[in-house]
DNA sequence: TTATATACAAACATGGATGTATGTAAATAA
DNA sequence: TTATTTACATACATCCATGTTTGTATATAA
């Protein structure tokens, strides 16, 4: 039995993916063989040929399938303008996002890879780009929340929107690649939600 | 002329390790090969086997000279518990870490190396507990001078050393992540120390 | 029903990286 | 002065990953 049905394609396709992942998380992207991952997704090297042009292909496929849903998701918590308390709002953008660390394997092992299994070099350079263009447009979404919670008064201190958006990125970022270093959990994966309320505490009046 | 003199082959050892650490950071850890370092450093590959085991003890030479001098600094400016401004003083280390990230080429490379062109895995791994390690330390380090702050009653707000102390890292950590990778500049690297102030300035009752 | 395209497996060909072994001229020790 | 290291260069052997080509059984279209 070899040629299968058009499901069946689209399921090794998927093992495929799986099973790349898996590699890359335990050997890192660079050192993982194609031959690795067939024979952990149980085909042949024929069979990822067939499906992908090559490792980096597999590669965007799996960050692909992972992110794109993700920055998705945080926008849309973040891009609600009627909200009567924009700093929970934002809170609740970035407990949401460990809470699908927490809960998505596919997710956490795929940050696991992107932040430290792989080496950002010629093709993966422009995935660079792309983590920075990302970067910005969540800072703008944080700023906005900040302008909503400004004018509603409920902000202390007379700090900018803009520094305070810049400030909750940097600190959410550090603790995005602290929570994926930390595999043990001891250091911030047990407290990282409360670590985020702490952060929006330090801005409400 | 084949054999050199014990100065002259420290320095040969020097060229190695500044060749390596240009190759890794054009082409990435795994994809530099030694052939690449040695032709760089104007050797041959038998210069570099001498000199090094393989290509993970250039790595760790790499990161020993200028990773352990600059976290010891980081310990002095904080360390100094007579400071009557324990606020500006945190300000001062981090600050003083930016500056030298845009001062030191060598520094700046190794960062940029260790953040995005190196996979930790197997024998890198061990790199990373190092890091978590350090990270500890450094947090400790904010907790006590919160703590110093704190009881000059110049901190805004109730929030505990420790936490502003976490808050801070994390910001931090990001800001190393951005700055490395915003290589043009426009997003972090400019305004560096001016996202510290107001970091900082957040907590300045 | 037959022809063709599909979804792979298996075989092949190539290049490149690693580590080691050997050679060697000069520095240094005795 | 001679013997012995030292600091490399050169040559060799091995392995392994990649990409491509070929083969093939079957799903699907006509």
């Amino acid at each position: 039995m070899v040629r299968k049905t058009k499901l069946d394609a689209e399921l090794t396709r998927q093992r495929i993916i799986d099973a790349a992942r898996e590699v890359f998380l335990a050997r890192g992207v660079s050192r993982s063989t194609l031959e690795h991952i067939a024979t952990r997704a149980e085909v042949t090297r024929g069979a990822v040929y067939w499906h992908f042009k090559n490792k980096t292909e597999i590669f965007h496929a799996i960050r692909d399938q992972v992110f794109l849903p993700l920055i998705d998701r945080m926008d849309d918590t973040l891009t609600v303008e009627n909200s009567d308390d924009p700093l929970t709002q934002i809170e609740n953008s970035l407990c949401d996002t460990i809470h699908e660390l927490n809960n998505n394997i596919q997710m956490r092992q795929t940050y696991e890879i992107m932040m430290m299994k792989c080496e950002y070099v010629d093709e993966f350079a422009t995935v660079l780009q792309q983590i920075l263009n990302n970067c910005s447009s969540i800072t703008d979404k944080f700023e906005l929340a900040y302008k909503r919670a400004k004018s509603k008064k409920i902000l202390a201190g007379p700090h900018t929107p803009r520094a305070l958006a810049l400030d909750t990125h940097l600190f959410f970022s550090g603790l995005l690649h602290m929570w994926v270093k930390d595999t043990d959990g001891s250091k911030f994966r047990f407290q990282a939600t409360v670590l985020i309320k702490s952060h929006i505490q330090l801005r409400r009046k």
